[in-house]
RNA sequence: GGCUCGGUAGCUCAGCUGGUUAGAGCGUGGGAUUCAUAACCCCAAGGUCGGGAGUUCAAGUCUCCCCCGAGCCA
């Protein structure tokens, strides 16, 4: 079976985990999780790139040494991931001894195909950026126009890579139209592209935190050059052998690179042609997400208003946080939090609509029905409304979500729940049930909202896994992962089954002060 | 400066190739109900579709100009 992989960036180390990386991270595993119910082979990589000046300096400016500063970071992305029960597969780290054997192997090839030679480049440099700008030579201290921070002169011997050569492999390769998404952002990419590629710098000189170039002294790897290739190391990251000709028994190439819109050239011009110098398969996709702002403005430290990842676990729990995101966003499309939204989507969507439906159905069939699931007539009524519902919901999402339109799965779930509580108030079982003869229909009756509370809460285990499994064991159930798609089926929910006692499933987010 | 994308109800947005009274969700106001997490359900108000000109029997939907915002240009 083709393996589905799917690729978070690896992300620099520079400072503990921020709100971005978090977005990034769980809509991959809303995808992964998502692909593998649809039994899929997923291989989901995520990691950290420990290497540059800039984490050089930054350990330098803490006193400690950068080594010791990776280790810290690392750890807190681990923890965090793993605190968020992030269903990562893999997490690979720059600085592994198994990362620098393939980056030499990698180098290697690209230098046998011809694409490497040793050049002068000379220019204003921006740390933060690792890059050249295009400031002219005589400009007097020029700052980065992103990280308003100065740039500095620099002038050395580099080695480039032959971007120029894959002009038309690349213009070929972005100009098929599922490669990169969302389509807006192509036109840029194809824009930049159009004006001719240059060669690009893959190493620097005196740059001690990086890894060395075999066969140049004092040269480093570029930090692009080296973090790109990390995609490659984890998936070789299972203890065989580190060599490039097992790749595709592992995983490669990616089914996406799922990325924030900043990086999306670095993905879909430079490392396309690095695989292809390196004779190796492209990825099938490239998908740059929008940024997040908060209340329309941008998060930063300068204006201390930024969302801590930690925070927002703590305070809110996983499920807002990722419902929010993922519902409310178009996924691909800039996006702003606000607070005020955030917790009236929360309480009305997850708290409201969906867990209270489930809490008052299961209280009426426990308190009329035994404790249990209702009877419910042999044969399915496919006019049923909740029966069709449900049916394209489960067309919607299934569609939705392999696309990532993580929104249009999310809005019709709702659209499910929102069925089901229009159902209870239309047949109004609680009246039905003051005269006697009526149980059989009114068993029908809540059987069919139970059953619908059952696929919701199976729908939405890709994007509140937690919240999923919560909903499912109030049904006495539990997600069966390797039978989705039969548990899709309606009437699934066997009748006599023991219900629990109800209780919330999802608490009404009363936030009082700002996050 | 060049190119791209947006500007539609208080807010976030949907409106395909132009065609009946411009839609949804949230928010707001009212009603109904009691099974439920003061939840659910129903109803209502609210928009000269950024501005101007043009094409057309007919434009939010096409053309041109302008204003505003965002992005890309190693």
């Amino acid at each position: 079976m083709m393996t589905y992989t799917i690729t978070t960036p690896l992300y620099y180390v520079n400072d503990k985990p921020h709100l971005g990386s978090l977005y990034t991270t769980m809509a991959s595993d809303a995808l992964a999780r998502f692909q593998r119910l649809e039994g899929k082979q997923v291989m989901f990589v995520t990691g950290v790139d420990e290497h540059g000046q800039k984490i050089q300096r930054t350990a330098e400016v803490n006193n400690i040494s950068p080594q010791q500063h990776c280790d810290q970071i690392t750890r807190s992305y681990q923890n965090l991931w793993s605190r968020w029960d992030i269903s990562n597969d893999r997490f690979i780290r720059t600085t592994s001894d198994r990362h620098q054997l393939l980056v030499e192997a990698f180098f290697q090839r690209v230098e046998t195909s011809g694409d490497v030679y040793l050049g002068r480049q000379q220019g204003w440099y921006c740390v933060d950026c690792e890059e050249y700008k295009d400031e002219p030579p005589q400009a007097q201290s020029p700052s980065c126009p992103t990280h308003q921070k100065p740039l500095e002169w620099r002038d050395e011997e580099n080695l480039f890579f032959r971007l120029s050569r894959f002009q038309s492999q690349i213009e070929d390769l972005i100009s098929q139209p599922g490669f990169i998404r969302p389509v807006s952002r192509r036109n840029e990419i194809q824009n930049f592209v159009a004006q001719g590629l240059r060669d690009f710098s893959i190493s620097r000189v005196d740059v001690d935190w990086g890894l060395p170039v075999p066969g140049y002294p004092k040269h480093t790897f570029y930090v692009w050059f080296d973090a790109l290739v990390g995609y490659l190391s984890a998936l070789l990251d299972d203890g065989g052998q580190v060599r490039l000709e097992r790749l595709e028994e592992c995983g490669w190439p990616a089914s996406v690179h799922l990325i924030g819109k900043d990086i999306l050239r670095f993905h879909a011009v430079y490392w396309p042609a690095m695989l292809i110098s390196a004779g190796l398969p492209l990825p099938k996709q490239v998908f740059g997400h929008g940024f997040l702002t908060r209340e329309g403005q941008k998060m930063g430290k300068s204006l201390g208003n930024v969302l801590d990842p930690e925070k927002l676990l703590d305070v809110c729990g996983a499920d807002a946080i990722r419902w929010y995101l993922l519902r409310d966003i178009q996924f691909g499309h800039d996006g702003d939090f606000q607070q005020k939204r955030f917790m009236d989507l929360v309480n009305n969507d997850l708290a409201n609509t969906i867990g209270n439906l489930l809490n008052r159905t299961s209280t009426m069939a426990r308190k009329w029905f035994e404790g249990s699931v209702p009877s419910h007539r042999n044969e399915i009524d496919y006019a049923h409304p909740l029966v069709t519902t449900a049916e394209t919901t489960i067309t919607i999402v299934r569609e939705s979500m392999p696309s990532m339109a993580f929104h249009d799965a999310a809005e019709a779930i709702l659209k499910l729940a929102i069925a089901a509580n229009v159902y209870l108030n239309e047949t109004a079982p609680w009246s039905r049930m003051k005269t006697a003869g009526n149980e059989a229909e009114v068993a029908d009756d809540l059987y069919s909202v139970l059953e619908a509370c059952r696929l919701v809460g199976l729908l939405i285990n890709p994007l509140v896994p937690s919240l999923s499994e919560r909903l499912l064991n109030q049904l006495g159930l539990s997600i069966d992962g390797n039978d989705w798609s039969n548990s899709l089926i309606w009437g699934q929910l066997q009748s006599g089954a023991l219900l629990p006692p109800s209780q919330p499933v999802m608490q009404r987010l009363e936030l009082s002060s700002p996050l």
